[in-house]
DNA sequence: TCTGGGGTCCTACCCCGC
DNA sequence: TCTGGCGGGGTAGGACCC
């Protein structure tokens, strides 16, 4: 769902010499819709859009609604202008998890050296797979066969040298295409794109960098460092000059460490009632702590995320004196928090919590333990336990249940303004 | 047109101790 | 005793990714 721009020229063969290209980025086309196609037959050949209800953004669009210049993340209201015969489907996302799990499957049958980046893309190192499994594009047609007759869902496979060109080769091979890009190919490839093709290269960047004339990569290659530094700070003027010439020496991760947990909720209209943002931050401490527990990690800093009416968005954390897997501790400071946050009369759109500096459970658990309430923390793990058996919505916090506002979910509240 | 939710990374600034 | 430089931690915000 890499919504990077494209150009039509780098949409070529680049050459027939995989030799070096071990670096493979599967990435599937348009896959929430693609799903829902599976399931819904009936739909091919129409624009779907996935998500996108009430105040919500396109998740994903069908290529006949990208026709009507419907993309991903544009606010719904506007994709319904855009395309108003477009059938807009909710989203299942326990049903997308499900595929992508059979995808992955497919993939860790090539190599352990696999790195999911999100439910629909992952990248992989084929380097010890050559022998076994053939030449690297040999290897990504393999996948693409399988994936499809495995998931039913096509999947797009971009073959280079390195994570960062193997990305962009397979947003160039979609719809359902394979895109290799030769060792020696790799910096003409690079050069024939648009700046904003560059990971890391979002909207604000490249305003800024086609204010200064720099339209393409190869424009940016050709800026000398010392200007990339003024115009975009030291380390992203120097991750993009390395980029524009080739160089990523980022290896593919097999496992990668959460550094962060959070949630966040948009409401359906503004809230004005502090009392009630104060039972959606208890609410949203215990999804995040029942998220650390089951992850075994402990943190040390509790941030809020305030949206107000008029979208300014500010945050506040802080450090706790202990490490912490409990919601009694994350309500506490996060309560703390929003004390000090001025609502304004429009109020609040969305409200969040994170745990943030998080550490393992195993090696800094002593020191929690002992701070602890331990009545507090065998409630809150009596509570995972009542959870896992008989689902998330059974069990929660006595002052979530009042009598008018039996939840603190943003549409079914009674006391929002 | 009116902007989700889950994250990561970077920069700037302030404070504090040395 | 005061001042300046420096590094590190904490904090806030922005940009980016899918």
């Amino acid at each position: 769902m890499s919504r990077s721009p494209r150009s039509a020229a780098a949409r070529r063969s680049w050459g027939e010499d995989d030799a070096g290209c071990t670096i493979l980025h599967v990435d599937m086309d348009a896959f929430f819709v693609s799903v829902e196609l599976l399931d819904r037959p009936e739909l091919r050949g129409r624009p779907v859009i996935v998500g996108g209800d009430h105040r919500g953004v396109v998740a994903a669009a069908s290529y006949e609604a990208r026709a009507y210049g419907v993309h991903s993340a544009m606010p719904a209201s506007r994709a319904r202008l855009l395309c108003p015969e477009a059938v807009v489907l909710p989203g299942r996302h326990d049903r997308y998890s499900e595929v992508s799990r059979q995808v992955m499957d497919v993939l860790a049958e090539v190599t352990p050296v696999m790195e999911p980046v999100s439910i629909d893309e992952a990248f992989l190192d084929v380097s010890g797979a050559l022998r076994r499994m053939g030449r690297p594009v040999e290897i990504a047609r393999w996948i693409r066969r399988e994936v499809r007759s495995r998931t039913g869902v096509p999947a797009s496979v971009g073959v280079a040298a390195t994570k960062h060109v193997a990305k962009i080769a397979s947003a160039h091979a979609k719809p359902d295409g394979l895109l290799m890009v030769p060792v020696a190919a790799t910096v003409p490839f690079l050069h024939s794109l648009p700046v904003g093709a560059l990971w890391g290269v979002g909207e604000k960047t490249r305003e800024v960098l086609e204010r200064h004339g720099l339209d393409t990569v190869e424009d940016l290659a050709h800026t000398p460092l010392p200007t990339l530094h003024r115009t975009l700070g030291v380390a992203a003027g120097q991750r993009l000059h390395d980029l524009a010439w080739g160089r990523d020496a980022r290896a593919v991760q097999p496992t990668r460490v959460e550094k962060s947990v959070g949630t966040e909720t948009t409401f359906a209209r503004d809230v004005t009632d502090r009392s009630h943002l104060e039972r959606v931050l208890l609410e949203q401490a215990h999804q995040c702590a029942a998220r650390l527990r089951a992850d075994a990690v402990l943190t040390r800093t509790v941030a809020i995320k305030v949206r107000f009416a008029d979208f300014t968005t500010l945050t506040r954390t802080r450090t706790l004196p202990a490490a912490t897997d409990l919601a009694h501790d994350i309500v506490a400071a996060a309560r703390d928090l929003l004390a000090a946050v001025d609502i304004p009369p429009d109020g609040v759109r969305l409200l969040g919590v994170r745990a943030e500096r998080l550490s393992s459970a195993v090696s800094t658990g002593v020191q929690a333990a002992l701070d602890e309430d331990p009545h507090q923390a065998l409630a809150e793990r009596a509570m995972d336990g009542v959870r896992a058996r008989f689902g998330p919505q059974l069990l929660r916090p006595a002052s979530l249940l009042g009598r008018k506002d039996r939840s603190a979910s943003p549409s079914a509240s009674g006391d929002i303004s």
